[in-house]
DNA sequence: GGTCAATTACTGACCAGTCAATTGCTGAGT
DNA sequence: ACTCAGCAATTGACTGGTCAGTAATTGACC
């Protein structure tokens, strides 16, 4: 058997296994879900999941205004992509930037009442895939340990720097 | 209370809500880990996240040659996603295209003898990751049944059409 | 056997994000 | 008080994907 071959195997042995199966399950059950939420949310409401991320964080206590630099970190985004995202959302009249008054490098940012009036739309649509394609096929008594384990693996990535 | 606020209380309670939150938990967990092994390969390997899913389609059997279209659903990318992509690793000498011989349509993609040993490494430094944020995190006997649960959620999604 | 709808890959135009560099501001150390 | 390292936001250049449209091929049906 030549060395070609053997790599081959090796390679195969590799690419089935159990580590690479498992975590591809992870990554394909979430990229196409957002897909559907995203999907759902144009067709239904005129934004994209990004934005509907950008709401929720911005509708979670009324009058709160979020700073950009939190926004980024909290959608999983640089801040490039945040000013961005913010410019296109201003835009559309969903949000509404306002100097920072207690640091003036800071741009706050807070959902208009038309930004509230689609999230409350969008939460909806939200709500009707998640059900039906996250909550619903998980066995009843296996959600909790679901969503616990997602919780620690959150926490692992927040801690572990390398 | 006028009609504003009441909207914003309401907003606050859905961004609140625990869909919401245990949904977010998914994504971010994912999308986190995706950018961390893919930073973690561009340094190590050369090659990013994506292409790394399609050499481990490309490796599951050794000899195999896999159409583009298997290879697009398999790694969650439109048909020109893929054929921009398989361009990229062609060009860097990881894959060959071959023409299909039974459907003149389809063209086949296989892994060069350089593609396997760079998936290789690729997966001693995904493994790494992987075990450190998404197998060590969870307690042991949870472990079981968070891929059974992610298993059915990707059976859902594969099945559900709307 | 000819027609036609479906399927595969590819392409141009575009979109949503990244990275690297820049500007303006802040706060800690001397 | 002054400097200076570091942080927030922005911008230009780029990357990696989408979408809509096209061409070639296929297979099912009459």
């Amino acid at each position: 058997m030549d060395a070609v071959t053997r790599r081959g195997d090796q390679a195969a042995r590799a690419a089935n296994s159990r580590l690479v199966h498992d975590f591809g399950l992870l990554i394909k059950a979430a990229t196409r879900l957002e897909q559907r939420i995203d999907t759902a949310l144009r067709q239904d409401c005129g934004i994209g999941h990004t934005m509907f991320e950008v709401l929720i964080r911005l509708c979670r206590q009324p009058g709160e205004e979020v700073s950009q630099r939190v926004l980024a970190d909290d959608v999983t985004l640089t801040s490039s992509g945040i000013t961005r995202l913010v410019d296109r959302m201003e835009e559309a009249g969903l949000v509404r930037r306002v100097p920072s008054p207690e640091d003036r490098r800071s741009v706050l940012v807070e959902p208009t009442d038309d930004g509230r009036a689609v999230f409350l739309r969008a939460v909806a649509v939200h709500a009707r895939v998640v059900e039906r394609y996250f909550v619903t096929p998980v066995a009843r008594d296996d959600y909790a340990r679901l969503t616990g384990s997602l919780h620690q693996i959150h926490q692992a990535l927040r801690d572990g720097t390398d």
